[in-house]
DNA sequence: CGGGTATTTGCATACCTATGCAAGCGACCG
DNA sequence: CGGTCGCTTGCATAGGTATGCAAATACCCG
């Protein structure tokens, strides 16, 4: 086991000060170019690579941003998770993973071991955080960005799809579809993108003079999902078409009204989720679905990110982008479809 | 933005020296009770916590577990590394996520990287690193375990599922079952998960006078898998069972002899997969496959982890955990098959 | 009540790097 | 040829914490 090569190892080895060595790995110094050559060839001889602890604590910049999470079973996030990871290597940062607790979330130990981290920045996914961490944060001067998940109000920065939008394009295609019992299962009622695709989703059946039939909620959990299926396929009245608030969620709900209750679909039920997870394109499901563009997602994430470590008094923005619907045949085609 | 508050701010408000300070945060210093009743009131007070940069920096020690992984779309891995990171962060460790290139594995980087930021431990799953990792690391002193993957004559320490039993397993199986013609779809040919997988797998054939009907190369990738699954069925004289490495590849089989090739699962076509992924038992697939025990090699592998950071001399363990065969009905069951 | 031990506290320093400051140097211009 | 400017380099220090050492205090037993 070799001891820590440091800078002034290097700096010995070459015959010149540490804050040489320290300014030829140090972007935007001032080094001569024969200096430069003579202290990287000392530091590869000797394998330096600088120290990340030390260099964050003299600079105040730990270049690791924290991604806290709750729960990875949606398969969506795991990809997220892949790109965002990739996109911060490239700019020179890393991610430290925090889990809560699935349920009762420990806000007060996740946020301390934040700071603990010196943290340069705050990713959230999964998950809703409640004002504390907005406070918290505030305080401690760290840039938060919220993905896939605002808080409204909160003054932070969300990158979400346009799920208003989403939820209307889901009506849109049910009631050109021809159905006339139209249900919906949301995910967790507080999360703003359950809440935002139910607004979406209600006000184009409304403007297209047709209430919403029933409503489930899913929690964006599969057992929930199924179970909130069963109880609406079971009522005197059940529903034609269901708008299901993820992916997840409306495989569950497929696998529920084929295999439990011998339904078939879309025959008996349309079924259209949120997310376009690539499951969704299975031929065992094929399921028509909204489609979250993950890369612009998390490259919006990313910059938005990087905007407020530069600049963090920032007015925090809220990002929506646009993701199309994707048919498939998990939901009746009505006919002459061309959008 | 409030400025960082320091233990040295601690100990004026308090009226004590720093070290006082940094003792009561340091679990084995010697303190008196009021001593830290009196810091920690202060500590509350001005919302201190301990610098964990600087702690590193001195200590020698970060806390930070670097977590080198390529891919994760197969869901054996999120799930894995939500259970990772619950079980490091009780320990007071947190995972830093190292993402490597798909295909060429950037190795290079990402151990310059992991260097940098002065892990005190690597972990690394869904991959495999060549020989430079191991003598990197060795010569670094950072100890290393290999999360389902073990790379023989490493030294490094590892821990799977009993790979060979589970293939042997299988092999019974479908023996039992009166299989004639038995195949298997590989993972990516030089792992040793799907090498001791087909190593396994292959023995039990032999040592019922059976050989292996033939051998697809699906790299543990779903597209991979499809197309070694059309190859092998388009052949004169195609299997009735197959054993494919992994769940994530063995759905994909199942789509593709169901839905492009119009076969049934089993009535035509045996299926075995490996991991029990949480779609393994969604009623689409009702996949029999063997199961990882997920719990018990996390557990494994954040005990061996500790054990090795605690005495780094340690030598490399190999750590196979047996995991059942879960039978579902994707492959003909044996009559009065009970085990 | 004294001497010795055990415990607690403060002082000073080390960990490793980045950076302000001043000095050195060459170059360029008038 | 002298003065000024720009670039490069070294010196010294800071950043926040842990810890060896010595001093101080408390405690115990004879």
């Amino acid at each position: 086991m070799a001891k820590k090569v440091t800078s002034q190892d290097v700096a010995r080895h070459a015959g010149v000060s540490q804050s040489a060595v320290s300014r030829v790995f140090t972007k935007g110094a001032s080094v001569s170019p024969e200096m430069a050559a003579r202290v990287r060839k000392s530091a590869e001889a000797l394998g330096y690579r600088p120290n990340a602890l030390a260099r964050g604590l003299i600079t105040g910049r730990s270049r690791i941003i924290g991604l806290v999470v709750a729960y990875l079973d949606n398969p969506f996030y795991p990809d997220a998770i892949e790109k965002l990871s990739h996109a911060l290597q490239a700019e020179g940062y890393h991610l430290l993973i925090f889990t809560t607790g699935k349920h009762g979330i420990d806000t007060e130990r996740v946020i301390s071991e934040l700071i603990d981290y010196q943290v340069d920045g705050i990713i959230t996914a999964s998950i809703n955080l409640s004002g504390e961490l907005t406070r918290a944060c505030a305080a401690a001067g760290i840039p938060v960005v919220l993905f896939n998940r605002g808080i409204p109000g909160s003054g932070l920065s969300a990158v979400t799809s346009d799920n208003q939008s989403g939820g209307r394009k889901a009506a849109e295609f049910l009631l050109a579809g021809g159905h006339a019992r139209i249900a919906h299962i949301q995910g967790f009622e507080k999360a703003s993108t359950s809440i935002d695709r139910l607004i979406g989703f209600e006000m184009a059946l409304d403007a297209a003079g047709q209430g919403l039939h029933a409503l489930g909620n899913g929690k964006y959990d599969r057992a929930s999902a199924a179970e909130a299926a069963r109880v609406m396929m079971d009522a005197p009245d059940p529903p034609d078409a269901i708008f299901v608030a993820n992916d997840h969620m409306a495989l569950a709900v497929m696998d529920v009204l084929r295999f439990d209750l011998g339904l078939s679909v879309p025959g008996d039920v349309s079924i259209i989720g949120y997310d376009d997870v690539p499951m969704a394109a299975w031929p065992s499901y094929d399921l028509t679905t909204l489609r979250q563009p993950t890369r612009r997602m998390v490259a919006a994430t990313v910059e938005e990110l990087l905007a407020l470590l530069d600049a963090p008094t920032r007015p925090a923005r809220r990002i929506e982008i646009d993701g199309p619907l994707v048919v498939r045949t998990s939901a009746r085609i009505p006919d002459g479809w061309t959008q």
